[in-house]
DNA sequence: GCAAATAGCCAAACCGTTTTCAATTTTAGA
DNA sequence: TCTAAAATTGAAAACGGTTTGGCTATTTGC
């Protein structure tokens, strides 16, 4: 139904029926009433792209999905649609055809100019992320998940990965590890540089020197988590403790370890970053997983809320959230055996 | 830059620059390229939010999302994006606030009427589901990924979930196993349904009556796989082999097994439905885990595929896929061992 | 009691395209 | 060369709302 038609049944305008949808001040609080139970009762809603293009507004937040396929990404879209869902506004999730550095700037760019969304959440930023740069420059409101060292003014929300990985490398120095390998995310991404820091801080604040024999970057996946602990305990002189940088990963340094025959919090310490996933948790782990631990569900839902904000006016120099990461200690951890001579 | 603005740039009507872009063949090749040339130097695109107006086309096809966060649905969706990358088709995530059906119907509904998109596509089906019987009563255009044996018209893809896990089961038998346990997903979804009915019947054809200690349903979580596992294994009478939902229930199952002392492969066997994940893979696992196997995200693809050509004309009662599902043998099976009497 | 202010409502313009219908130019046929 | 048919192009009318500015009633202030 129209709103024309809509209008007539109420025998009201067509004017005062939007405004008293949209709940402007000039409409008597009997009429709003009325046009609201009429709406309902005869199930008129404006068609949406009538008023997007009217009001320019695209009642969508986009969000641009590689093509790994990253488990945390469900993850993060829940949290949102958990803001959003009593919010009028979708989520637009953007289709990433290559990770070709021009096709993605050329994707972003087109994505502003088709205005279908009204704001835009960035990923994964790099210290100097071009994407942010150039949203910046077309005047899109865009939130960043993650952190860049880019002089661009922009919103962003992220966690404490230096601080998290710090302390927890410190935690397996404090154990007496002193040969502790990383697995890091893939390289080039803000936040496996912050890792990278937080850990070359622990070590060297304890005058350990970072060996480069003990520090992998890659996808977070079992099969790699598998490969480069296996790898590094069949070293000379192998890891005692292990940073992983997923829940996937520890799953697979779990595998190296077991199947090298050793135990895990025993004969080898694992700490992972956990983003609590309901479908795979680290205090079910076997042993039970000691982790660094931030919701992704919660940080979803807090950029969901953080975008709203950006849009309806807040300043983008106003959001800077920086969230720290708790350290739960399991059964994977454990003191430093004293190493065969 | 508007279409009348960019028209009077490149000196034609903007009729024939909108006939020319949108490729129709009154317009002369020349002009063609004269103006796609122009609209790529100058940086014009049409409003979407003009052309959804007038067209009536919404350019998107909706997914309603669930609170529960699903990890096959990031895998879905990416597939989704692989198809639709090239097309001028975006994915829209519907949140759906609380499981409660009525609550769902009217999601349903709203956003039929909201014409935010083109099509939808509906995911683990019931039986008798009323989403599909509302999506065909609205008239809009609908996939249903998986199956429903509702009586009403509509397209879908699925995977033969009975046959799988048929063949599963039997291969159980044959190995000699016949206290066969079957963790299965949420009940009341046709895909868990049609696993039971594998399950049952491959028992059945062997002459072994299914028992009902040994038959689980719920999320697939690795802590219920783990839960579930364990209680069946520590029954009196406690099964040799598993059959588990989803890769998650199996990890839990693992665990199961070895926190009894027992080892997978020659003490217990187990087969898992694996849906093909980047990061978690059934050829890693120890021992490497037979496995039911069809790809999530070439379902995506695939979706994706059939609904743009729903959408182009094809009629819903022309698409149906069942696909086969691949049964991948590795350690995790083995013939059943002599129960000590 | 009267002017001014305030409510409450409406007509019409506009958002930026697509598409119908008509006009114009080209091409083909005789 | 002229005419009919075909190929191009344009003007203007939608699409379905929101919003500006104006117009009546009704209050309010003095």
């Amino acid at each position: 139904m129209k709103l024309k038609e809509f209008a007539k049944k109420v025998g009201l305008s067509p004017t005062t029926v939007s405004r008293a949808l949209s709940g402007y001040p000039e409409v008597s609080e009997t009429t709003r009433a009325r046009v609201a139970e009429a709406a309902m009762r005869l199930g008129y809603s404006p068609n949406v792209n009538a008023v997007r293009l009217k009001t320019g507004r695209a009642g969508a937040i986009g969000v641009v999905m590689g093509r790994a396929g990253e488990f945390h990404f469900a993850e993060f879209m829940a949290g949102m649609a958990e803001r959003l869902v009593a919010e009028e506004t979708d989520i637009l999730v953007i289709p990433m055809a290559d990770p070709n550095h021009e096709d993605e700037m050329q994707l972003y760019r087109r994505l502003v100019e088709s205005r279908r969304v009204d704001a835009i959440i960035v990923h994964s930023p790099k210290p100097n992320d071009e994407r942010i740069a150039l949203l910046h420059e077309l005047g899109m409101p865009f939130l960043v998940h993650g952190r860049s060292a880019i002089d661009v003014p922009h919103a962003w929300l992220d966690i404490d990965n230096e601080a998290a990985i710090k302390r927890a490398t410190s935690h397996l120095i404090d154990l007496g590890h002193r040969r502790i390998a990383m697995i890091n995310g893939r390289p080039g991404a803000t936040y496996a540089l912050h890792r990278d820091s937080g850990y070359r801080m622990a070590l060297q604040s304890h005058g350990i020197e970072p060996d480069a024999q003990l520090i992998a970057n890659g996808n977070f996946t079992d099969e790699l988590g598998f490969r480069f602990a296996r790898s590094f305990l069949e070293q000379p002189n192998p890891p005692t403790a292990f940073v992983a940088g997923s829940m996937m990963t520890a799953l697979g340094v779990y595998r190296a370890v077991r199947s090298l025959g050793m135990q895990i919090g025993r004969d080898v310490s694992v700490i992972a970053h956990d983003d609590v996933f309901p479908y795979l948790t680290a205090d079910n782990m076997v042993p039970s997983l000691s982790a660094t631990r931030s919701s992704m569900r919660a940080a979803g839902t807090r950029c969901a809320d953080l975008v709203l904000q950006l849009l309806s006016g807040r300043s983008p120099l106003e959001i800077h959230e920086l969230w720290p990461v708790e350290l739960i200690l399991r059964e994977s951890t454990g003191p430093a055996r004293p190493s065969s001579p």
